[in-house]
Order: structure tokens, then sequence, then C-alpha cells
DNA sequence: TCGCTTATATTTGTCTGCGAGTATACGTCG
DNA sequence: CGACGTATACTCGCAGACAAATATAAGCGA
């Protein structure tokens, strides 16, 4: 397959994206993201913003245009993409749409832990957990209901989905709620069991040894 | 709110947890993960691995218990936990499962620069998009199904939450679909129109504007 | 107009993630 | 039994991410 792409971090997409329209100082690429709300997702981390164009322009996908000075502020170097930084631009968009890769989310390494909290203590979390989704689900709803109002539909889907995924994250968390509260979580007294006195059942002990080596 | 974690990277915590249960040395908390499956979500890195080892040490999480040689294969130093590193463990595990912080994924950001192709073209990727999508469900189905025979649920919650994710997205990708091949995404024409000549609405021309500074 | 905050604009320095390399032991197949 | 692959076990070194520092200009209230 093809090699890693030349700038791999996202925000370089947001930059060729946004200096396609127009050659740009870094400083007002960032004020554009911003402006458009990109900033939400993916808050603009200074120290990223120049290092990212410094490599687009190394690998020849901006290029510097001019470096204008007004009076004795900083020297701001206005970029311009190259053919290749939109062939880039497109191709990456492409693959992102296309291709699904698995990205593991940090709660899901919570969940892969979770174990080694007991049963009881569990519940109260992923309550608490939900009780926060929901709130922000509602502030998603009512961002999402403002901004079609100015903003054409084709450039809020990406807010839909975040929207349609965190709903599903809460429709998940309620079912598993659902059965660690009502008991029917199976396993769950040997889970609780071995919170509290330290030992596991005989088989669960094995599975837990497996990947040790051999002494 | 707390400061960060002493080691922030994820491994940290997933080591954390193996070497609760009994010492160990780096190489063999990566082969106790592959065991467990755990680096199907996320690949073991090896030069990550001894860097969070080292870091943890010096925060004090674990400590090396002893350093052993066998012939003339390498040092081997063998880790333990410490009570900070068990307290560490349980609190992020904690934090992880109750409070949601937004993920930003590689397909939003997509999504969010999606209006660069045509809808023509973006139908398509969608398409392909939902195909493996699906193959990979129908995979995490099976695996699932075959893990539920010699582990109990308790350790199979995050599959299931990863695939009932990726079961949303199919959704969410099966109705903006659609819209696209049924004609009915608001404001497709004029889309497709700005593709093909390269000329935006009026008003839409406005609101790319915004954000850039005033010259 | 003095001093305050906020916006403009970039540089620096650190820390860490991790790809790639190194070196030995073990198994096995012809 | 020797050659070749694979598992064991770590080390090195740099690119890249980002926090924080830096410096000036502009708006604004008192």
């Amino acid at each position: 397959m093809a090699k890693r792409r030349p700038v791999a971090n996202l925000l370089a997409l947001a930059v060729l994206t946004v200096v396609v329209q127009r050659p740009m100082h870094p400083y007002e690429m960032a004020s554009v993201l911003r402006a458009r709300g990109k900033d939400q997702d993916m808050p603009i981390k200074w120290g990223s913003l120049y290092t990212v164009v410094r490599n687009l322009e190394k690998h020849g996908l901006l290029e510097a245009v001019e470096s204008t000075r007004q009076g004795a502020r900083p020297e701001r170097t206005v970029y311009r993409v190259t053919d290749a930084g939109r062939v880039e631009a497109e191709d990456w968009t492409r693959e992102l749409l296309s291709t699904p890769r698995p990205e593991p989310s940090a709660f899901e390494a919570g969940l892969s832990v979770m174990a080694g909290l007991g049963p009881d203590e569990v519940a109260p979390l992923l309550r608490q957990r939900l009780e926060l989704l929901e709130r922000r689900i509602e502030a998603g709803r009512e961002d999402l209901a403002r901004e079609r109002q100015e903003m054409p539909r084709l450039f809020l889907v990406e807010s839909e989905y975040a929207l349609a995924m965190r709903e599903a994250e809460a429709t998940w968390v309620r079912s598993l709620l659902a059965e660690l509260d009502g008991g029917t979580f199976p396993g769950q007294d040997a889970w609780r069991a071995y919170r509290e006195t330290g030992r596991l059942p005989a088989d669960v002990a094995d599975l837990a040894e497996r990947g040790s080596t051999s002494e």
C-alpha cells in the first residue's frame, strides 16, 4: 500500500483545505479554522501548527509566497498550496472517507480494565458517564439546530455524525447499566467476590496466566 | 481538576493492570497483553513499552525487584507495582469509565473536509467504507461468539462496545448514503455545481470568508 | 494618555512515541 | 548437524507534538 502520509497530523489536512481557498499565513489559517468551529473537535495546538506548516513546506505541499513585515511586528510568512498539496488533500480525504480504521478509544481501554474495580463501583461510574453524555448530547442538538439556520447541511455532517455516535454510546451504556443494576450481568457475583476476597474462580485464574513465560 | 496523569500513554494503564497480578519483566508484560488479545485494539509498540515502564518507575508507580541474567542473554529487569501504582491504576480506570471526553476521529475529519470532493465522488467512497465496515462487523461478531465460549463476559465488554459502535457507524453511513443516492441531500446540486465550476453560491462564499484577518 | 487586557504572530525547548536495529537462544527440517 | 527461521529481550536515536515563552499592536476605560 502507499507509503504513510508525508505529514501525518490531521491538523495538516485542515491546514491544506483552508489554504486551498486562498494563500494565508499560519496564524490566519488558525483563525479561519476557529471561525468555522473546527476547533470544537480539534482544539488548535499552536506548537503543532507551525511544525506542521513547516513540514508541509518541506514536503512540497505548501510553498512560501512572501514574507511581509508590518512595522516592528514579527515577520509573517504567507503560504500557498502547491499542486501536490491539492492532490494530497483530496487523496487523503478519499482515504479517510473510504477506509475505516480501528481507533482505540479511551473508554474502551477503561472497559478493558474495568474488572479491577468491583461491579458495585462500576455502576455509579457508568451512571455518571451517562449523565454527562446526555448533557452533551442535548447541547450538541441545540448547537446543531442553531447552526442549521445559517450554515448549509454540507458543513454540518461531521457534527451530525459526532452526535449520532454519542447517542449510540449512551444507548450502549444504558443497556450495560441495566444489566448491572438488575443483577443480570453473567458472573456478577464471582466478580464481586473477586473484588472482595481477591480470589478468582479456578477457570478464570487459568486464563489470567495465559501468555506468561514458562520458567 | 486533578493534574495530568504522570504517564499519559494508555499503554501504561495496561502495563499497570497486568503487573498488579504478579511482578514481571517488560517483555513478559507485552506477552501477557498479547495473549489476552489486548493488542487487537492497541498494537504493542516496543519502543513505547520500555519508555513507559521507565517512566512508571521514575514516578514511583513501579519498582525494580531484581535483575536476573540467564546465560549471555540481555539482562532482564523484573518490576513490581507499588501502592501508588495500584492507586493510580484504579483512579485512572475510574476516570476513563466516568468521564466522556471528545475524541476526534479520523472519519469525522474526513467528513469535515468532504465538501472538497463532489457528491458523486463521495457516495462511492462511503459505499466502500460501508462494505468494509460490514465485513468487520461480521468478523467481530464471530470472534465474540468464539470467545464467549472460553472467556467470561466480564472480559469481553470492551469488544462488545467496539462492535456496537461500529454498527452505529454503519447505520449512520447507510442513512447518509441513502440521502445522497436519492438526491434528497439538501444543497446537493449547489455542491455538485461548486465542484464542477469552482464557484460557490454567494451566501456560502461569505461564510467561507469568516475569520479572515481584515487587511 | 496611562495602564490594562485582548488579539496578533511566532519561536523555543522539552518530552515522548515509536520505528528500526541488535543480539542471543531455540526449534526444526531436510 | 548445519542452516534458517522465529521467539526472546532490549537499546538507540530522531522526528514530531505541544506547552509555554516571547514580543508587539490595538482597543478601551478612567
